[in-house]
DNA sequence: GACCATTGAGTTGTGCACAACTTAATTGTG
DNA sequence: CACAATTAAGTTGTGCACAACTCAATGGTC
């Protein structure tokens, strides 16, 4: 193989760098998915709906809207998920008294309760990564600007 | 909010970590999906979908369980997938006569030829990341080295 | 050679992600 | 006020991820 300077990447570099980032990311996706899925098992929770519960947790009661907003899902995905934590008896969902479009989530006692049990799991998680917090945040921060330039971009071809 | 040595992360800061890098890592992911699923619809293809004719235009014949090694998919998920590829007339799946438990996947000619129209897709991801070869290899060695912590833990959890 | 554990695919069932659509409530504008 | 456009949830249909399972082929081991 030739060396080639970096700035100037050949076909060949892209067609491998391809199977990776975004490989990579996926697969990382899916390790941090197979750990939460162990150490929420105990909590009958799923991952996307531990999400939701961390976010009902903190805020109390959210609109479905708001909840989309935050993690970034759209109702064809939240309705079941909240659904099933309402038949779970976690929520409840009642629609808003003010503008009857709205759905307003709340935890139930049970749902709150299950906040303490929950507790561990962030600690366990941080630990497992084997970084730091400096690693993580940075980490994170790199995630993001991709994200956001990922997005800028799919909104650039989708027209 | 009161400054904490950077070594003695607080409950707080861990609970915060949670909902971050996971979440950065899967809404990065998803970013990613919604630009492939843009860049490979005149393909017909699907990210996963697409991950496996890369592997078989480098390969050529490759058998399922070969796939699920370096895909990280196991045949609950290729299964399903391979018999709409071959539904699509892009792959041909065939007995092995040495294995009779095996299972070779080949592109067809049809398979082959999408190689050249799929050309494209990698420089143009590569372009939307907004990041450098090396920013890239860089942000790959850290994922895969938090997935193998991750993998590690998991199985040490399952035990 | 008979028996049994292992292996490779496949199937079934659950849940998530997302596109495309429907329905009902609200908002804006003439 | 009326009516069109917008908005919030929900529904439907497709595909992926994964656990748990079945089934047939294979490979020891006695």
């Amino acid at each position: 193989m030739t060396e080639r300077l970096a700035d100037t990447p050949s076909d060949q570099d892209f067609l491998r760098l391809d199977g990776q980032i975004c490989f990579s990311l996926n697969a990382a996706s899916r390790a941090f998915g197979s750990l939460y899925r162990v150490l929420l098992k105990d909590l009958g929770l799923t991952y996307p709906q531990y999400l939701v519960m961390l976010v009902l947790w903190e805020q109390g009661t959210v609109p479905v809207k708001e909840l989309g907003r935050s993690l970034r899902l759209d109702s064809g995905t939240l309705s079941p998920l909240l659904k099933r934590l309402e038949a779970a008896g976690l929520v409840t969902r009642e629609r808003s008294a003010e503008d009857e479009r709205s759905v307003h989530i709340s935890p139930t006692a049970a749902g709150a309760a299950l906040r303490e049990r929950a507790a561990e799991v962030p600690r366990r998680i941080a630990a497992a990564t084997g970084f730091g917090l400096a690693d993580i945040v940075d980490l994170r921060a790199r995630l993001d600007r991709l994200t956001t330039a990922l997005d800028a971009a799919t909104a650039a071809e989708g027209v």
